[in-house]
RNA sequence: GGGCGAAUGGCGGAACUGGUAGACGCGUUGGACUCAAAAUCCAAUAGUAGCAAUACUGUGAGAGUUCGAUUCUCUCUUUGCCCA
């Protein structure tokens, strides 16, 4: 029965999804003698359904995996779940529910969806960070760092959430209120477990040169982040009514040390205990408790500051005291909690300045102003030193800061130091929903490791979530813990997710060891990944954690053979779709908005208008998401992964587009269409004459290809697919030789089954090619044409193109030019001047 | 304010180390098939002038280097991201 020739991909994906299942295609084991190839996706927090980005980022990294097995590499690719977190404690709490089977159930939806887009996932590797069987390992990582004195408790500010009774992470205080209950969040001192990340500022940062297959955008942004600067710490001189005789203080500027007027300190500098009793600084501390922590909040809050009874010293002028504050602007935890005033040349220090009437000085001037004067706001921009007598006319910042380190050391006043912005990384979370740590206190508050033979710390199970404050906190009988007969109260905070992801590459390489995280065989091997996939939205956090976790659980240990995780770092861009409102200003999705002719109506009522918002990357609260498992059932996985990939390059940002979508089905069809029309060709044994036409489309597609392939232009892949078809849909026409054409379409087939995996798999297994394991190799002769399109310009200006053959020395190449009847008008009547010769390339003549 | 990028037809984008700008796709227009529509196929498609051959203009704006610049340098505009 001819089924008029129409492609089911149903039939075929389906066909060759169990295939490669049944036969474990992908399965991959550790071998010696071949080159390894680890290619990594960032693995996806299992948030009940898979969504676009994900196509987009497993489609990206499957073609890697696919073209790089072909090329001959044993290939990891591996896949799993970032599966601790907060959704899964809030959907429990919402519906009554486990997070456990919450979790696990979409798993178990967002596994069997991404099975369904083809992916050449080892799935015997698959693993869960929620499951014991991963954080156990992390707990004894835990503790191996507790050893080391990389992880240690101190008391900290947080965000806290005053109704939900929790800690909130920087993200999410939106406005100063919490994300959730929109209580006014407050400053509050808890202990709280640090990882010691600024141990490593200065290998972390000396080592982003190192990678040289990361983008550079997010090196810099690292390199942002840890924040190194050149400076000087200054001890002041103290005078007043405290026993305080100094106060210490980190500056990149002390060059600007004459325009000092006011030393600011933190409200949680030591020195505040002497205020304690002090209901004015009570209630000014109040009221800086209501600022956040972050950078940012700080800076758009309000200055303000309370005013001691101290003067510091300036260390260049002994004469000179300026008051000191409190100022809500300095963090403690930055520096030493102090910063020297410099009104004329800090915008903060001005403003204060201004607030509090204090003096400003001018003490850097712009390089060509003469008798220059800050006047309405702080200059902080290069310039030259005045008004401060041994450092005028200096240039600064440059050689202005080290002279006045210089003077500063002599004087024995301060001396040169390196500062980093990164802080030690918090780690506690006040959530029921992670891994905990492997910790207990006894009746004194005294720590206690849990020892190794007790691991793991298991969640305990059947808990009340909808409680107030930590859910582990409230269950007594977990708490208590009775450890050599003693009686001990467990550490009731989890760690923060992002630990669970620091180390999951490591993972991947030896899944099943039970004994510990990994295998150094294994894992020296595998590792570095060789590619590594997913959004710029981790370019900071996740992968400066997992930078720093792998030195410190290679610290002090010489059997890692490597130090970096991830030697090539790819980010791929966002899928973005058009936003949509009704009139009452509620988000539309794409299913409800219909179009006539360009306008937009609601489906429920097509009367009212529907406003069209900027295209932007698809999130549920805007809801402006199209879900991957109803383009798949429509369209096939041949066809969306075709699509994800066509119509922007993968590092850039990608508009979905229901046309674009189609215009792929369309590609599939055609091509089985194609497909058949060679079938029968070949099916014709015709041998009569030779067909350098197609081996050289040929030769040369698979150049474009591997090149396209290897720089990440999956854009111009699918142009060149299209390019292919269209070439061979009419050169069927002609009498070919069925050889040759058998030849060239398997290895057209092989270059196309990294993006087409279902339909080019079923093609090749109906042409019977067996020998379809191999990328295919570029016969050189093929890539230079023997006949070249030699551009004839006039001044600059092509004017015309002459075909000859190949090599041609200029004068026989000047030859042809005269006889070019285009030509004609333009060197008539006129002398040549100078002729300007490119090899193959073009002739320019100056007339 | 500082750092890093980006800007090419109606749209997404292509162009190897400076050498035919606009590949490929979408959209649009015209045509074929059809009672009709969808689907499919064929053709055209940067702008201006022209029946046409063709000419001129054209890669955010302006300058520069060069025989030749989307590509290199400088200034500016707009815009995105990161940091403050």
């Amino acid at each position: 029965m001819e089924q008029n020739n129409r492609y089911n991909f149903k039939i075929v994906e389906n066909k060759w999804q169990s295939f490669w299942e049944i036969n474990k295609s992908f399965k991959t084991l550790l071998d010696k003698k071949k080159k390894k190839f680890y290619c990594l996706e960032m693995f996806p927090y299992p948030s009940g359904k898979i969504h676009m980005g994900h196509v987009r980022n497993y489609t990206i990294g499957d073609v890697l995996s696919r073209y790089k097995a072909l090329q001959g590499y044993n290939v990891l690719h591996p896949m799993g779940w970032d599966s601790f977190g907060l959704p899964a404690e809030n959907a429990a709490k919402e519906n009554n529910l486990d997070p456990k089977d919450w979790t696990e159930k979409n798993i178990s939806i967002m596994k069997s969806q991404l099975k369904r887009l083809g992916l050449s996932i080892d799935w015997d590797r698959e693993i869960s960070t929620c499951s014991e069987d991963y954080y156990k390992h992390q707990q004894m990582f835990f503790l191996e760092m507790y050893e080391k004195g990389l992880v240690y408790r101190k008391e900290n500010f947080v965000n806290w959430d005053p109704v939900d009774e929790t800690v909130l992470a920087n993200e999410q205080v939106i406005d100063g209120k919490g994300w959730r209950s929109g209580a006014i969040v407050q400053r509050k001192k808890l202990n709280q477990w640090f990882f010691n990340i600024s141990k490593f500022s200065e290998d972390l940062l000396a080592d982003l040169d190192e990678l040289k297959n990361w983008p550079n955008k997010v090196k810099v942004m690292q390199q942002n982040w840890i924040g190194k600067s050149f400076g000087c710490e200054l001890n002041f001189k103290i005078e007043g009514d405290l026993p305080i005789k100094n106060i210490k203080c980190f500056t990149t500027r002390p060059d600007t040390l004459f325009g000092f007027s006011f030393l600011a300190i933190s409200p949680d500098h030591p020195i505040s205990k002497h205020y304690e009793n002090d209901p004015e600084f009570i209630k000014f501390k109040e009221e800086c408790s209501k600022t956040g922590t972050t950078e940012e909040s700080l800076a758009l809050a309000e200055k303000i500051g309370f005013k001691t009874n101290l003067k510091a010293i300036n260390p260049f002028k002994e004469n000179e005291k300026v008051p000191v504050y409190f100022a809500n602007f300095v963090l403690m935890d930055y520096g030493f909690g102090a910063v020297f005033g410099c009104p004329g040349h800090d915008q903060r220090d001005f403003d204060f300045a201004k607030k509090y009437n204090l003096s400003i000085k001018t003490v850097v001037k712009p390089k060509n102003a003469e008798n220059f004067e800050v006047m309405t706001e702080a200059f902080s921009g290069e310039g030259i030193i005045i008004n401060s007598e041994f450092l005028d006319g200096l240039e600064a910042p440059g050689e202005s800061v080290l002279k006045a380190i210089e003077i500063l050391q002599n004087r024995k006043l301060g001396n040169q130091k390196i500062n980093f912005r990164l802080k030690d990384w918090g780690v506690s979370r006040q959530r029921y929903w992670g891994c905990p740590i492997p910790i207990a206190y006894d009746e004194n508050g005294k720590i206690k490791t849990i020892p190794k033979d007790n691991l793991p710390v298991r969640l305990p199970e059947n808990i009340n979530l909808n409680c107030k404050g930590n859910p582990l906190d409230n269950d007594k009988n977990w708490k208590t813990v009775t450890i050599d007969g003693k009686k001990y109260f467990r550490e009731t905070d989890t760690l923060d997710t992002f630990v669970d992801s620091s180390w999951y590459f490591l993972r991947f390489c030896s899944p099943k060891n039970s004994e510990y995280g990994f295998d150094f065989d294994e894992i020296n091997y595998w590792m570095p990944v060789d590619q590594y996939i997913g959004g710029i939205e981790h370019a900071i956090l996740h992968l400066l954690y997992s930078r720093f976790f792998m030195r410190s659980i290679a610290y002090n240990n010489d059997k890692f053979k490597f130090k970096e995780p991830f030697e090539g770092l790819f980010t791929q861009g966002m899928v973005c779709h058009e936003t949509y409102k009704d009139e009452n200003n509620n988000w539309l999705s794409p299913e409800e908005v219909d179009t006539k002719e360009g306008n937009y109506f609601t489906k429920k009522n097509p009367i009212s208008k529907v406003i069209v918002g900027p295209s932007e990357s698809m999130s549920k609260s805007k809801k402006n998401v199209i879900d991957p498992e109803s383009i798949i059932n429509n369209y096939g996985a041949d066809a969306v992964r075709f699509f994800i990939l066509s119509d922007s390059p993968p590092a850039k940002d990608v508009q979905w587009s229901e046309q674009g979508m189609v215009s792929a089905y369309k590609f599939v069809q055609k091509f089985w269409g194609l497909h058949l029309k060679i079938k029968k060709k070949i099916n014709l044994k015709n041998k009569d004459q030779d067909d350098e036409i197609l081996k050289k489309f040929t030769n040369q597609l698979i150049h474009k290809i591997t090149q396209n392939l290897n720089n990440f232009s999956y854009n111009v892949i699918i142009a060149n697919m299209h390019e292919t078809y269209n070439f061979l849909i009419k050169y069927l026409d002609k009498k070919l030789n069925s050889e040759i054409l058998n030849e060239c379409y398997e290895k057209i087939l092989i270059t196309f089954s990294p993006i087409l995996p279902h339909i080019i798999n079923e093609c090749q297994e109906e042409m019977g090619y067996k020998n379809s394991s191999f990328w295919p190799a570029v016969k050189k002769e093929y890539l230079e044409n023997n006949k070249i399109d030699y551009v004839v310009q006039i001044n600059g200006k092509k004017r015309s193109v002459i075909n000859a053959d190949k090599d041609l020395g200029q004068e026989i190449l000047f030859e042809l030019v005269k006889k070019d009847k285009l030509l004609d008008k333009y060197l008539k009547n006129l002398s040549v001047k100078k002729i300007i010769f490119v090899k193959n390339r073009l002739m320019n003549i100056l007339v």
